[in-house]
DNA sequence: TCAATATATAACTATATTACAATATTGTAA
DNA sequence: TTACAATATTGTAATATAGTTATATATTGA
């Protein structure tokens, strides 16, 4: 980490408040699973619920979230909506984590 | 992240349990910021209280929660309790963010 | 139009976090 | 021993979050 070091102060103060953000959006079991299976590929909101366990609300809830962090889009087709993953970033994150962690 | 695929359902579960616990430990700007300080090299808590610009009792609790997730481990020498990154999986991952985020 | 299905929102309770202040502990040095 | 500096702990009030249930809205196809 010693390339961190060329930040100044306050440059790593905005960098650590938006990375931040964007992992408390992740931390959270139910929500680190949602975002690996969109990671895997677009999915419905129903597929979601079967794949995560979860009830129909709290997956919509999280997905709303997750939206607002702009780390998720979706896209209506016919009587689905499909979401994937918006932010390139946060596809290389939960890459990153699984590298890290489930290998 | 096709590979995922391959873990369980329960394996996946198990992981996002734990990786979601350290993310959690992670999500909050004050605790980023110590933790990037720290995959540095070593700190006091005294230096860290400069370096983060936050008071010692809240630097104090931080250290000690990222301690309890086994992220940090820390070391008397004389008058000083020097903290270190524990979990080389956790040096991996200050250093991912680092370089999708900050770079 | 209407029924079935998919998605979103609201309201509420229980629990967890945060920041802050006060106090305690420990090691060093005079 | 006393004093002091560094660190740790505790108590607490304000706020945020999790999880549940109920309800609302939108879309499609018959």
């Amino acid at each position: 980490m010693k390339s961190q070091a060329k930040l100044s102060t306050t440059e790593m103060n905005d960098n650590c408040k938006s990375v931040a953000a964007i992992l408390k959006a992740i931390s959270h079991p139910q929500r680190l699973m949602l975002l690996c299976h969109i990671a895997d590929g677009e999915k419905t909101v129903g597929e979601l619920e079967s794949l995560c366990g979860s009830s129909q609300s709290s997956v919509s809830q999280f997905l709303k979230l997750m939206k607002l962090e702009n780390m998720l889009s979706s896209e209506k087709r016919g009587l689905f909506v499909y979401y994937r993953i918006h932010d390139p970033k946060v596809k290389k994150l939960v890459f990153s984590l699984y590298k890290i962690f489930c290998s």
